[in-house]
RNA sequence: GCUCGAGUGGUGGAAUUGGUAGACACGUUGGACUUAAAAUCCAAUGGCCAUUAUGGCCGUACGGGUUCAAGUCCCGUCUCGAGUACCA
């Protein structure tokens, strides 16, 4: 019986889905294990087989916990709010809930497409997930649950003291009781001060504007990203290099209300609990830096003539006495009012010269310095001497105070600045030259010029200072972030709404959490409306009526008891920052989760996922994580142990060569100076004789006419002497290339084509060809080639020794470059057991790396070896022996169960794939038939090809799957050895192998390797000086 | 510019705490079987030199160093990739 791959897998597909195999429960008396994936957003493209690079390895581990008797959480679903499928809506009106489930589901879109939908696609491959948990973010079964914590969010504030959320309504107890002065709170930075008695004479109004400084989702006016092509803000880890991430659109900064998320108040925590996760260093690193912690000190510094003062950030306070004039970001709102009547005009003109650049130009252009003189002078803190006021837009509005002191000798935009500028620069470093650059180095810093700092250290020289400004009341030590709050609203249409209304005086209130969900609301068309508005504003039933509790028509607005819900819809990463704890118990309705649920399960034990996460959702999902966990809702601060980051699978492209069919001919240059290339132009436009049209226009010639450099390797490689290599010149190529389309050329064209009297010259251009069209030798198939596409129906190849070799290039997998491999077709050639072994066999997993479905071949080969250990019967029928197998095979088998084990544990599922081949091959050799050995095995390779180790598993008299079956033990006794072959090497060089028992002492195997005849020959009389022998492993002569 | 990661045959990649470099595959070449192809099996395959076999030399981006011994550790250089970008 042969490997019948296709209805092996289908089989126990049917079963797995059938018997719901791999359904969890949420009270097992198992240790539970919670492997996930990060889920998808269903496009319709489909799944490319990069894309389950990551599921297979998270499924072999998996299946692995299952063997080893943990209850194993497994989910999967879809990321399927988001902006593709909005576009797509608004070209072809189409409800983006209509093309997301065909994304999803399969089906046929309004084009006449057939989409085969992400689930197939998934089925197909043999994933072990737990179907009955699936949640779609843009469920509103699911959404509800977003919403409500939405709602949490609101109903909460930051308390500094207690270093948690905690309920508003304990804010607002302080408040009454005394003020807001002693509260230690994350807010606004324009809160204003007020006591007991002036809350309670706050109106209501005025009480909820105050409150919203604190909330952890607020309202408020904030300039934010606008992308006018999206129409849309978008926040900061949305944008990439100044336009946005999606689409590349520019990116303006305005002004808009919008809701933000306060996660600056877990910037500190966000930051220590990277230290007790197991994540990738690069993905800490970019978090890291993306929250930006400063140290330093906020100094103020109070202003000449004028009641103002300036506050600044700096990390460098030991300077202060190297200050020797103070910038402003060109917004800060001083500016107009310190700018001296003289100055007024430079300063406006400069201010309005920024304000027009856009942030993407300045980003680009850090060179230009610019800036203006404001007239005004600060007042130094201790020397009291005057320090001009600059403004410049290298110092950033949004970032600190947006006003920095500057110290020209210790910081190099500073000292850039005043050099342009002619401002002094004073030294206070001992002994360092800063006459060409600025001196940063704080370890080496000696401080000089400095009154009562001279001499001492950057460490202690803040210390000191700090405690001097402290005293003058005019700065303290300061910690600072570059962590800003997160714009919570997005003008689209495809995403979850907000459970919000607004009353009369346009303040939000919050919808009760038991008439959740407000679902999103059908609309005419997903465009913008034409006052401007976000395209929920195109829903003629958008408002909420505070007494029937339900969303009614607009025309009931009466601002009474019937209010506008709110227009804007959430980000993409609302509904990705809660579904990991969602999966515990996905179909309650009653709340997020149980309790139950969230106390067995508790946090993800292993997360695999792209690395183009790392400062969006996973920085998002651990900032809401925190907050639930400070609300008592989850057990972990951190909801993921162990993070590992995908590599990328990228695509082998094919190419062949086009040469344009016509073809110049000119005049021989002879004797000219072609060194000029200022007239090789004119001269070569000169001397063309004529152009000759050949008798076909497409014509692919192989690489090697392409260019003389591979012209020479390919003479070298067609056994060319390299002697006669080094005479080639491009004449020769010419020559070659003139007679591989000898018959192309026009009867009377031919006298032209006489290399003595003429130069002929072409041009050419390498093509995509699709990649299925080429064999694993990188041979064209040609016929599908003209058949591919109509304009090369007439198609003439230039072949050698009757083959068109491709050339190859590893890029990006993508449908312009004919490179993608679809998983489906796989398959269906070589089983999904093949896929996925051979997914896991092209490298680490971290690693990026290239496809290349020719190499399938070698594990595909392996499976039907392994097939055939279970098949030696007569005719490949199945049969196993029951006698007691060899040493050699139990050897095998353990050698196996250990690396196999150590492998997987390391996330090393490369290595374990070779192991897998090496043990086919050794038990092959043995011709090992034992059920004894064979039996193990089948589990051994079920994480990693289920479909055949369940069908051999079910041959060896299995009732039950597989995927339950114990783990194989390893035991030590069958390893065991007693004689080893030593490498001898002489100065480090191993020069043969000589076996030795084990049990030698280290002085009787010098002994013996002195005594054997190699040695003396590889010693030739000389002496050893030493000998190193290292039992077990080597012995090394040297001398 | 800064931060991090990586450079090993024609290709993908192995090599546990420094201890036999190139496992396992792909590809290539030769052979067996076959009318033929596919499939399967066997052999060779880092480079160079030598050959009657035994062999010798060089080799893990480059240049140094530590060590009995370095792909692995240290210093410097180059190249590529990823992230970040006036963060005071």
């Amino acid at each position: 019986m042969h490997y019948d791959f296709n209805s092996i897998e289908k089989k126990w597909q049917e079963y797995w889905a059938k018997n719901q195999t791999f359904k969890a429960e949420n009270d097992s008396e198992k240790e539970k294990f919670y492997v996930l994936d990060m889920f998808p957003y269903p496009s319709g493209a489909g799944l490319h087989v990069g894309h389950p690079l990551g599921y297979i390895a998270s499924d072999i581990y998996a299946r692995y916990k299952r063997h080893k008797g943990f209850n194993v959480l497994h989910p999967m679903g879809y990321d399927s709010f988001g902006l593709p499928a909005e576009q797509y809506a608004i070209q072809t009106g189409q409800h983006p809930a209509d093309t997301t489930r065909v994304n999803i589901e399969g089906g046929v879109d309004k084009e006449g497409n057939k989409i085969e939908g992400y689930r197939k696609q998934l089925d197909r491959m043999g994933f072990s997930f737990d179907w009955s948990r699936e949640v779609r973010t843009s469920d509103p079964k699911y959404y509800k649950w977003t919403q409500w914590i939405f709602i949490q969010l609101f109903n909460s504030w930051y308390n500094k003291a207690t270093d948690r959320a905690e309920d508003i309504e304990s804010l607002i107890a302080v408040f009454e009781k005394e003020g807001n002065a002693t509260v230690e709170a994350v807010c606004d930075e324009d809160t204003p001060q007020f006591s007991a008695g002036e809350w309670k004479a706050f109106s209501e109004r005025e009480k909820q504007e105050m409150l919203l400084k604190y909330r952890l989702t607020y309202l408020a006016e904030s300039e934010v990203n606008w992308c006018p092509a999206l129409k849309t803000v978008l926040a900061n880890d949305e944008i990439v290099n100044g336009v946005s991430e999606r689409g590349g659109h520019p990116v303006v900064r305005k002004k808009m209300t919008q809701w933000s998320m306060r996660i600056t108040a877990y910037a500190q925590r966000l930051l220590d609990g990277l230290q007790k996760v197991d994540w990738p260093q690069p993905l800490k690193d970019s978090q890291t830096n993306w929250i930006g912690r400063s140290v330093g000190a906020q100094v103020t510094f109070k202003l000449k003539d004028s009641e103002h003062e300036i506050s600044v950030f700096t990390t460098r306070p030991d300077t202060i006495f190297g200050v020797s004039f103070m910038t402003l970001a060109p917004e800060h709102e001083l500016v107009q009012q310190i700018t001296t009547e003289a100055q007024r005009a430079e300063v406006e003109a400069y201010v309005e010269a920024t304000a027009k650049r856009s942030e993407r130009e300045r980003m680009a252009d850090v060179k230009t310095i610019s800036g203006a003189f404001t007239g005004a002078y600060a007042e130094h803190p201790f020397t009291k001497e005057a320090i001009p006021v600059w403004i410049g837009d290298y110092v950033l509005a949004g970032y600190g105070t947006g006003a920095v002191m500057s110290v020209p000798c210790g910081d190099q935009r500073d000292h850039d600045f005043a050099k342009h500028f002619n401002i002094p620069i004073p030294n206070i470093f001992e002994g360092v030259d800063i006459s060409e650059e600025a001196f940063a180095d704080k370890e080496n810093t000696v401080i000089a010029n400095s009154d009562f700092l001279n001499g001492l250290s950057y460490k202690e020289a803040t210390k000191k200072v700090i405690a001097e400004l402290e005293k003058l009341g005019q700065g303290q030590g300061k910690v600072n972030y570059r962590l800003r709050d997160a714009v919570f609203s997005r003008q689209r249409y495809w995403g979850e709404p907000f459970p919000v209304y607004y009353d009369a005086d346009g303040l939000p209130h919050m919808i009760e959490e038991e008439y959740l969900p407000i679902t999103l609301p059908e609309v005419d068309k997903y465009l913008p409306t034409e006052t401007g508005e976000p395209p929920l504003g195109n829903a003629t039933e958008w408002a909420w009526d505070t007494e029937g509790k339900q969303v009614v028509a607009n025309d009931k607005i009466d601002h009474k008891t019937v209010f506008p819900l709110d227009l804007n819809t959430m980000p993409g990463w609302a509904g990705s920052s809660q579904y990991f704890n969602r999966y515990m118990d996905p179909h309650n309705e009653e709340a997020i989760f149980s309790k139950e649920a969230i106390d067995y399960w508790q946090d993800v034990d292993l997360y695999i996922g792209g690395s183009e996460h790392a400062t969006g959702h996973l920085l998002y999902s651990r900032f809401w994580q925190k907050f639930m966990f400070d609300k008592g809702l989850v057990p972990k601060d951190e909801f993921a142990k162990k993070l590992i980051n995908q590599g990328m699978i990228t695509g082998t492209s094919a190419f062949v060569y086009r040469m344009h069919s016509k073809i110049t001919v000119s005049q021989k240059l002879l004797g000219e100076d072609l060194s000029k290339a200022d007239d090789l132009y004119e001269l070569t436009r000169k001397s063309m004789v004529k152009t000759v049209q050949l008798k076909k226009n497409q014509i692919f010639i192989p690489k090697c006419f392409f260019s003389f450099h591979e012209y020479k390797k390919w003479k070298r490689s067609n056994g060319m002497p390299e002697e006669q290599v080094k005479q080639l010149i491009e004449a020769d190529l010419v020559l070659e290339r003139i007679k591989s389309y000898e018959h192309l050329i026009p009867e009377e064209e031919k006298d032209f084509f006489d290399l003595d009297k003429y130069s002929i010259s072409f041009s050419g251009d390498a093509l995509h060809a699709d990649v299925s069209l080429v064999d694993s030798s990188d041979e064209l198939d040609v016929e599908a080639f003209k058949k591919w596409r109509p304009e090369y129906r007439d198609a003439e190849f230039i072949c050698q020794n009757g083959k068109y070799i491709v050339g190859r290039e590893v890029e990006k997998m993508s449908k312009s470059k004919y490179n993608v491999v679809n998983p489906d077709a796989i398959c269906e050639e070589y089983g999904a057991d093949s896929l996925r072994l051979y997914e896991m066999f092209l490298g680490p997993l971290e690693q990026s790396k290239p496809w290349n479905t020719a190499g399938i071949t070698g594990v595909h080969g392996f499976l039907k070896k392994l097939w055939r250990l279970y098949h030696s019967g007569a005719g490949g029928a199945f049969e196993v022996s029951d006698a007691e197998p060899s040493k050699e095979s139990w050897k095998t088998l353990h050698k196996t169960i250990k690396k196999v084990e150590e492998d997987i544990e390391n996330f090393s599922f490369n290595t374990t794939v070779s192991t897998f081949m090496i043990c086919v091959n050794e038990l092959g050799a043995q011709k090992c038939t034992n059920r004894a050995i064979l039996e193990p095995l089948a589990i051994l390779v079920s994480p990693y090809a289920p479909h055949i180790a369940e069908e051999l598993w079910e041959k060896l008299g299995h009732t039950e799957s597989i995927s339950e079956a114990p783990f194989p033990k390893f035991e030590e006794k069958y390893l065991v050895e007693s004689s080893k072959e030593y490498p001898i090497s002489f100065n480090g060089k191993m020069r043969f192998k000589l076996e030795m028992p084990l049990d030698l002492s280290k002085d009787e195997i010098e002994a013996r390797v002195m005594a054997h005849i190699k040695t003396q020959e590889q010693l030739q009389g000389r002496t050893p000086k030493k000998v190193i022998v290292v039992p077990g492993k080597i012995v090394n002569i040297v001398g």
